[in-house]
DNA sequence: CTATTGTTGATAGCGATTTTCAATATCATA
DNA sequence: TATGATATTGAAAATCGCTATCAACAATAG
């Protein structure tokens, strides 16, 4: 299972002259076997199910080894609790949120995208990323 | 000045039997005053120069009411504090932000709105409504 | 094995925001 | 205008998400 993501772990570990501890490995195959957009807190409940005694502290640590190291990314929706996404193997994408059960759907527009590249460029700014989420309900929701 | 906006803020405190204190109509003259993107921080900064004796609370509570009444936006950026912005006489739009100097800028692109909507649905999504924030260097900036 | 150095969990601290509460102001009505 | 019901206020405590501190502990090189 996510060999590919073990090895960027350990090695990013390695070239920061960090430990290979128990807790990180943990923490990194929860987070690789639950691909959704978690917060630290839901993070810590899972993990705590299994490893009783990790620490709140370690889950906010390695979730920020794993966003330095390419894996997770880090997202702030419109409550600004932070949520972790994989990163590996992902390409860049938006969101939709569903406002009545609060499911991330992802999508990408390539005509948006361009159009927004356009419309930084046409109000002088050299544009570096956005940020884009459309809420609304879900086709479950909406029964 | 802002009579219309005075009215609208009078309205909605006697459709719900909320009192016009002082300290409403206050932070109300300011908040009309003042067209950017505040903190609730800055606009009690502001507040406190004329009225030393306002609250902490009483800034967030009518920025509420503000906002209830239709006349405010409360907005969130990466950074997670709450900024809020006049809403009254003022269409949708999205915001291009500087990284470097902190500025926003509005815009509004019609065609990427229209994009929106069309891929909303064709993910069977009923849309409510969207968020766009371009980061990057303002032209200034850029030097 | 041992020393060095990084890691951990508990807990204190922080900034933004909300809640609590007793004193006070507003306002409809007498 | 005086009264009284009800809403509002400022100060301070509480809360929430997250970070810093620190002494005990674990990983790794030699
Ligand atoms: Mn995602
Ligand atoms: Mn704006
Ligand atoms: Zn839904
Ligand atoms: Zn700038």
């Amino acid at each position: 299972m996510a060999r590919e993501e073990e090895k960027i772990f350990e090695d990013y570990l390695a070239i920061k002259n960090l430990k290979q501890s128990e807790q990180r490995k943990e923490i990194l195959q929860i987070f690789l076997n639950i691909d959704k957009h978690l917060t630290a807190n839901e993070l810590y409940r899972i993990v705590q199910k299994k490893y009783p005694k990790v620490g709140y502290a370690t889950i906010y640590r390695t979730l920020r080894l794993l966003c330095e190291s390419g894996l997770c990314r880090e997202l702030k929706f419109e409550d600004g609790t932070a949520r972790y996404e994989h990163l590996y193997g992902h390409q860049h994408h938006d969101h939709l949120i569903c406002t009545k059960c609060g499911r991330f759907f992802e999508v990408v527009d390539s005509e948006i995208e361009r159009l927004q590249e356009k419309l930084a460029k046409q109000h002088g700014f050299y544009p570096e990323r956005h940020r884009m989420e459309l809420y609304g309900v879900c086709r479950k929701c909406k029964k």
